[in-house]
DNA sequence: ATGCTGGTTGTTTTT
DNA sequence: CAACCAGCAT
């Protein structure tokens, strides 16, 4: 019989070998796209269990997703032997959830809790604005949010907040962070940052807590570690302080959550926190082809102020990268899934080892339409989720409210849905004796049930309070005996549910498909004890995410032969033989926020090298000469990372009608590259810059008439009767002059009127 | 109380 | 161009 180290050990790198036998101390795993990460972290587990021996149940692995939870789980358990459910292969999220439903008491939390997600979120802070009769359209509930997140991830409380508060702005934010937080806990509840904020706070105040789980699990170890949050990383620190037997894994040139409060320096300045550690890079490349290699690398140095890592493998050099030019999204749309299907029926790729990455969610829609027409199967990852669904929600809601009586989010949700004669009004005047009382909106509810409190409510309005009450209570009274699916079922009955989504004609069967859905994604909780059984399945459904669902989930119909479209962030920690880059445009990736602001520009750098580095063997770059943006359409021009990528590693290939004898001179002399060799010749031919002096009338094939009011050698800006003022790059706008500039007409007259698109 | 409509608004990425 | 909201008519 082989012994067990051997089976663990063998296949990996020296290296990789290095990583596994590393269980003692502090370790850092610096580990490059298609570097074996995964691999190592699961043989490394397996090691921990079957050959130092340690109990599966006193490890605790951290991910970044429930997806790579399961894979990191599914792997160790192919290599040896050990009771699974014992290893704890959690996200940050979930095991701080985990640990609140045991010991929040001791911070303030009790058991059923409830999760409120962005959206619960964002109703609270409205409710927050009225509460403190703050006008809300001065203010978009987004970035006070995004304070809030930031307040909570510096560990900085609404009291104490409050007390530093030096301008009027910060004042508003105070006051509605203050507010926010305490309908919060009226409500049972918390957010993400909370879950996060109040374990933290959990360990660092009670020692004895802190104690309790940094004994069991002797051995740490977290994947992605470069986009953890401060407070994620306090955390791993009290766990691990202990016994200091933390990995951690990741990659600095994969970051790309800053904007999530997500700290690279974790990472790269570990050793500071734990100076013992031990330092493994990985920079093997088991994934990639060697030109899609050198493009990722001949990118990312580009970054300033980076640790060097240069990424090498010993597989085959591979085809070129694409680089398609194309006329407008349907183009773009067009070309792509032209070429997909001739990998797929000339290749035979696979349609599920084929994947089109975009910036934003919006790029999806064109690629959906026409696999529609053309009828390839596609899988959209994000969008609109399916938890998210509006039915679905409502659904959630009611089972919220049993677990949560003082889940005012999700009472409030349904207090009228189905319609039963609640106005809007009297659910104000509720909201307002809440906020009187300090308590939840149910306890203001039973109140008016009992007679005690009737506030400002007309009879009828009562009576229909009452009705819904008894309605509640007749849910409750039966919920400890049934299975979720089955309490659910008598949700839907009692409220009358079916019959209000059939009435909408067009989606009402869809809607009725995704609550048979949730039926059956709940039925796998039937059995467990009762009492908890709710939780857990709240909490599920509170922390998945979208990638969860890609493949091997437990409740996601399976889909093999589909095409993947997903969002470049998303596409972390994913891999597919061919890879469609879509939308390289300036403004799109780099998205337009970061221009400008070098960090964010650097991030937006490392979000096109995730993308770049999850191909295997094809690559692609497409992008649109013109493209709609938020209803106005505009002139785009490649994006400088293409740029970055030396030109023996590509080949450019036209969309029909729109190849141009200019573009290749472009491709080599973009207005990007002209920094970094001065000497190469200007793009533009003379004839056609001098032809689009200021004050020429022109007409586009798509803005139709216009005329220029700024030339600045290869672009200028073009104001149209219809479409208002555009920036376009003379060689490619499709546009004709129709009348010369008057001569006498002073070029340095400004004869725009900016009324002009109304005239 | 409910449903419709017309005007306004905003748009990165998400555990 | 959507989605969303407020105010109006039913």
């Amino acid at each position: 019989m082989k012994n067990v180290s051997e089976t663990i050990l063998a296949g990996l790198s020296d290296r990789q070998q290095q990583a596994v036998k590393h269980t003692e101390g502090p370790l850092l795993l610096v580990a490059g796209p298609g570097s074996g990460k995964t691999r190592v972290m699961a043989h490394r587990l397996a090691y921990l269990v079957g050959v130092n021996n340690i109990p599966a149940d006193r490890i605790l692995a951290v991910t970044f997703t429930n997806k790579a939870a399961r894979e990191l789980k599914e792997r160790c358990e192919r290599l040896v032997d050990f009771q699974k459910e014992f290893l704890q292969v959690r996200t940050f999220h979930g095991f701080c959830a985990r640990v609140l439903r045991f010991d929040g008491d001791y911070v303030g939390i009790p058991r059923e809790f409830s999760i409120f997600d962005e959206d619960d979120q964002k109703k609270v802070i409205r409710r927050s604005f009225e509460d403190e009769n703050i006008d809300i359209k001065q203010h978009s509930p987004g970035t006070i949010l995004n304070t809030i997140s930031r307040l909570k991830n510096s560990t900085k409380m609404p009291d104490e907040f409050a007390r530093e508060v030096s301008d009027y702005g910060q004042e508003i934010a105070s006051r509605i962070y203050s507010r926010y937080q305490s309908i919060l806990d009226v409500s049972n509840a918390v957010d993400f940052d909370d879950l996060l904020l109040k374990a933290f706070i959990l360990f660092n105040d009670h020692k004895y807590v802190l104690d309790k789980y940094s004994d069991r699990f002797k051995y740490i170890q977290i994947d992605e570690f470069q986009d953890t949050n401060p407070l994620q990383f306090k955390v791993s620190k009290l766990l691990s302080n202990n016994n200091g037997n933390i990995c951690v894994v990741g990659d600095p040139d994969q970051s790309i959550y800053s904007w999530r409060y997500a700290d690279p320096s974790n990472l790269t300045d570990f050793k500071k926190s734990f100076p013992k550690t031990t330092v493994i890079t990985l920079d093997q490349s088991y994934r990639s082809t060697k030109n899609i290699l050198d493009a990722a690398n001949s990118l990312i140095v580009n970054n300033p102020d980076r640790t060097d890592k240069n990424l090498w493998t010993n597989n085959d050099i591979g085809s070129k990268i694409a680089v398609y030019q194309t006329g407008s999204e349907e183009d773009e749309a067009r070309v792509v899934l032209d070429e997909i299907q001739r990998l797929n029926q000339s290749e035979n790729t696979p349609l599920n080892e084929i994947a089109i990455m975009y910036r934003v969610n919006a790029q999806s829609r064109a690629f959906e339409v026409l696999c529609q027409r053309l009828g390839i199967r596609y899988r959209l990852i994000g969008g609109v989720k399916f938890y998210e669904r509006q039915e679905v929600k409502d659904v959630l809601a009611y089972l919220r409210i049993v677990n949560n009586k003082s889940d005012d989010a999700a009472l409030l949700r349904v207090i009228n849905t189905p319609r039963r004669g609640i106005s809007d009004k009297t659910v104000a005047e509720i909201i307002r004796m809440a906020r009187e009382n300090n308590t939840s909106v149910f306890s203001i509810i039973a109140e008016i049930y009992s007679g005690k409190l009737t506030g400002e409510l007309i009879p009828r309005a009562i009576k229909s309070i009452k009705a819904f009450f008894e309605l509640l209570e007749g849910i409750f009274d039966i919920s400890d005996q049934l299975d979720i699916t089955d309490l659910i079922n008598f949700i839907l009955e009692r409220t009358d549910y079916i019959s209000y989504i059939r009435r909408d004609e067009d989606k009402g069967l869809d809607r009725e498909e995704n609550i048979n859905e949730l039926k059956a994604s709940s039925d796998q909780y039937t059995g467990i004890d009762t009492g908890s059984q709710l939780s857990s399945f709240l909490e599920n459904v509170a922390l998945v995410s979208n990638v969860d669902n890609l493949e091997g989930g437990d409740d996601v119909r399976p889909s093999s032969e589909d095409l993947t479209l997903i969002t470049l962030h998303q596409a972390k920690g994913l891999e597919y033989d061919a890879v469609f880059l879509v939308g390289c445009e300036e403004g799109l990736l780099p998205h337009v926020m970061s221009i400008g602001e070098p960090d964010s520009l650097e991030e937006e750098r490392r979000i096109c090298y995730v993308g770049i580095t999850r191909a295997k063997n094809n690559l692609y770059f497409s992008y649109s000469l013109v493209r709609r943006f938020r209803g106005v359409t505009g002139g785009q021009m490649l994006s400088r990372f293409v740029n970055e990528i030396p030109e023996n590693l590509t080949t450019k290939k036209y969309a029909r009608g729109f190849s141009h004898p200019l573009i290749d001179g472009y491709l080599k002399n973009s207005p990007n590259r002209k920094f970094k060799s001065p000497n190469t010749r200007p793009l533009v031919d003379e004839k056609r810059t001098v032809q689009f002096s200021k004050g020429t009338k022109v007409k586009h094939d798509i803005f139709g008439d216009g005329i220029i009011i700024k030339n600045e050698g290869n672009e200028g800006e073009v104001v149209f009767l219809k479409h208002g003022v555009k920036r376009l790059m003379w060689q490619y706008a499709p546009m004709i002059v129709i009348e010369k500039k008057r001569r006498h007409e002073n070029d340095s007259h400004d004869f725009v009127d900016p009324e002009i698109d109304t005239a």
